[in-house]
DNA sequence: AGCACGCCGACT
DNA sequence: GTCGGCGTGCTC
């Protein structure tokens, strides 16, 4: 009998981090799946390395040693049909749960398709099989080795930045900074060629799988006799599977994926590409709270393949590591084509006659729209909230529209007459009168997307003397499977005039009609708390920018128009002028200046209670923990506790929110301090009844 | 986290 | 008299 160890999914707080030790006939390599039983139910568990003996830790008097083989179970199953995984997989696993501070067990297993968890030995030996005859099958695309794809010819700049990554070996990370329209997937796709002929496997990740279906039809197109599969969470559950076996199986040579494909198991990874490197839905926000980008890099380095993180507006810490010469940059400034970035003008809503309403179109913005109209092209007005008016209000008393779960107003949407938090998601009807007072005289404050669609009509004509065609796209109007598709399609076949929308419509759809890009109110962006914000909003605008003019012969037809009571703030200017790079110093000026990352490294502890003393007790015993650690750990210098503050929605759902912030120049530092800590703050789970969750989020997106 | 066992209220 | 509330305790 041998004794196997074996990880399973049990969570930090159970105490046993470690992996569980399994009897066995013989002895199991690691990285086997295996079904054991736990408690009084089977799960799926993946043989790993016996834990390593610390002498420090004296005799281990109640260790695993101590069972005696009787009293260990044994192994219910081997799922031979599944190759083990990787020494580099479980490198990577290792390091992701010891770095976001959750256990080995939870993570590795939660990290594999759902599918195979579940699934028992027979049933995945089946698949196995399936795959494996398919794989044996000659493929189609191997028998037909379809005139690949002749590469288009490269702009002098792509070719400088291939020649730069293809004949240098430098095994720093690249980021590929290039503006929108560069052609920096051209670039990707000739790496992955290179790759590929090399017989590796190619990892590209993207924020929204459904963002980039252009990308994926590119890939498939040019690899034609390669196998490409996705992986995302809109997925079925047996398609995941089956894209993640080939991976782990080596039958496919490139993955799409978004950033759960982070952790697949590729076990001849050649080449990571992390396209819009930027985009913040890299950060997984449950759960193992891990970058996506980050461990992309760190993969990159374990397995010792060149990753390329590529973005017109790179987020400041990656571009902080390339000012450093940490990662290596690569240009690239010019438009493929003749493709120009579009003029940048700016409204001065000082300058505009303060009437009531109609203030924020002003009527440069009108004019502009209407001059698009009259030459049959189009326009994108951005507004970054949905519904019709953030808030109702009452005309005669002090009634607002509060929800009654949350720490927020709930948004007028007039098309279902509904009042909607979007924290909590819920939802009334709107009340007919003033549910204080009984007032009749309800008003909308601010505006949204759908007052935006209503307040246009009146103020354009269309081209033939009728009614301007407008459409709005954000989550509202494409809630429905393949609206959204139905939508663009509208746009693309000239169906439209003016299209307004949230963010969701300025992210990688490649519109060809669009020649005036409008921001009507990004202020709100440059004042905001969340230290982030203008990173996200110059993101957001260049990207938008980028809609337009993509076209040569309209490229100069093409113009942004940002209307902004902030014309001089350096974020506009740097926008007016398409500069990332002087956006970029002035951001990292400021960071540094207040120390914040990327000059520094931070965790929030985040509590959720059943009310505020509950987790305001809570962070109390947290802070006294903490500072008891860095009293005992002269080596903990570097760390600042801050006091625990609400979140800046105090409460969601019922729920109290608040948040502590620990803080470090040093991020080794950072780590030891953690790994001290967040033992101790399990122990504080019995207590603290009334907290229903907490979290420790390392490297935070927003505080 | 699951999933037990384990004692106290309203119902076939 | 049982069905079921979720309190606390364990999982090799």
């Amino acid at each position: 009998m041998c004794r196997v160890p074996v990880l399973v999914d049990l969570p930090q707080h159970s105490g046993l981090v470690g992996p569980l030790t399994y009897a066995h006939h013989s002895a199991l390599s690691p990285g086997t799946l295996v079904q054991v039983p736990l408690g009084r139910r089977e799960v799926l568990g993946i043989v790993w390395e016996s834990p390593p003996n610390d002498p420090a830790a004296g005799v281990q008097a109640i260790g695993p040693e101590s069972i005696d083989d009787e009293a260990l179970k044994p192994v219910s199953a081997v799922l031979a049909d599944v190759p083990p995984l990787m020494p580099a997989w479980r490198q990577l696993v290792r390091f992701a749960a010891d770095y976001y501070q959750r256990s080995l067990g939870e993570l590795t297993i939660s990290v594999l398709p759902p599918e195979l968890r579940k699934a028992s030995a027979a049933s995945l030996a089946r698949r196995s099989a399936r795959l494996h005859k398919a794989a044996g099958q000659p493929q189609v695309d191997a028998a037909d080795p379809a005139p690949r794809q002749t590469p288009p010819s490269l702009t002098p700049e792509q070719a400088q930045v291939l020649a730069e990554m293809t004949q240098c070996t430098d095994a720093r990370p690249v980021l590929l900074h290039g503006v929108t329209g560069s052609g920096k997937t051209e670039v990707y796709l000739q790496l992955a060629e290179q790759a590929l002929a090399q017989g590796r496997q190619v990892l590209v990740m993207v924020p929204e799988i459904n963002l980039t279906p252009q990308l994926e039809a590119r890939l498939r197109e040019r690899f034609s006799g390669h196998r490409l599969v996705t992986l995302h969470s809109g997925l079925t559950t047996a398609q995941r599977v089956n894209h993640w076996l080939q991976a782990h199986l080596g039958q496919a040579d490139l993955l799409l994926g978004t950033r759960l494909s982070v952790l697949a198991s590729l076990p001849r990874l050649g080449l990571v590409v992390v396209d819009e490197e930027h985009d913040p839905s890299y950060k997984q926000q449950e759960g193992a709270r891990y970058s996506a980008r980050d461990l992309a890099v760190y993969r990159a380095h374990l397995e010792g393949v060149p990753v390329v993180l590529g973005s017109a507006t790179p987020s400041l810490e990656t571009w902080r590591h390339a000012q450093q010469g940490r990662y290596r940059l690569l240009r690239m400034t010019q438009r493929v084509g003749q493709g120009r970035l579009p003029r940048v003008e700016l409204v001065d809503l000082n300058l505009q006659p303060k009437g009531k309403g109609s203030t924020v179109l002003s009527t440069v913005l009108i004019a502009a729209v209407q001059a698009r109209i009259d030459r049959g092209e189009q326009s994108l007005l951005l507004l970054n909230r949905r519904g019709y008016a953030p808030v109702l209000q009452c005309g005669a008393c002090t009634w607002k529209s509060a929800c009654a779960h949350c720490s927020a107003w709930q948004v007028f949407h007039k098309v279902d007459r509904s009042l909607r938090c979007h924290h909590c998601g819920a939802a009334q009807r709107v009340p007919r009168a003033c549910p204080d007072c009984g007032n009749l005289d309800l008003s909308a404050i601010g505006r949204g997307t759908e007052r935006l669609e209503e307040q246009l009509p009146p103020l354009l004509q269309g081209r033939d003397g009728g009614p301007a065609r407008i459409l709005r796209i954000d989550a509202d109007t494409t809630r429905r499977a393949g609206s959204l598709e139905s939508q663009l399609a509208q746009v693309h076949a000239g169906d439209v005039d003016v299209l307004v929308g949230t963010q969701m419509v300025a992210k990688g759809h490649d519109f060809r009609r669009i020649t005036l890009v409008a921001a009507v109110n990004p202020d709100g962006a440059l004042f905001t708390s969340d230290f982030r914000a203008p990173e996200r909003l110059f993101a957001l605008l260049m990207q938008a920018a980028g809609r337009a003019g993509r076209d040569a012969a309209q490229a100069e037809r093409s113009s942004m128009l940002i209307q902004t009571a902030h014309p001089q703030h350096p974020l506009v200017q740097a926008l007016r002028q398409h500069d990332y790079e002087a956006f970029a110093a002035s951001q990292l000026a400021e960071r540094e200046a207040v120390g914040l990352p990327p000059y520094t490294h931070l965790v929030v502890l985040r509590v959720e209670a059943r009310s505020a003393a509950a987790a305001q007790a809570f962070l109390a015993d947290a802070t006294a923990q903490s500072t008891d650690i860095l009293i005992e750990h002269p080596g903990h210098d570097f760390i600042t506790v801050y006091p625990f503050v609400p979140a800046p929605v105090a409460r969601v759902a019922d729920l109290d929110r608040w948040q502590m912030l620990v803080e470090s120049s040093s991020r080794p530092a950072l780590q030891a301090f953690l790994r001290d800590w967040s033992p101790q703050l399990q122990t504080l789970r019995d207590g603290h009844r009334a907290v229903v969750r907490w979290a420790l989020d390392v490297d935070p997106l927003s505080l």
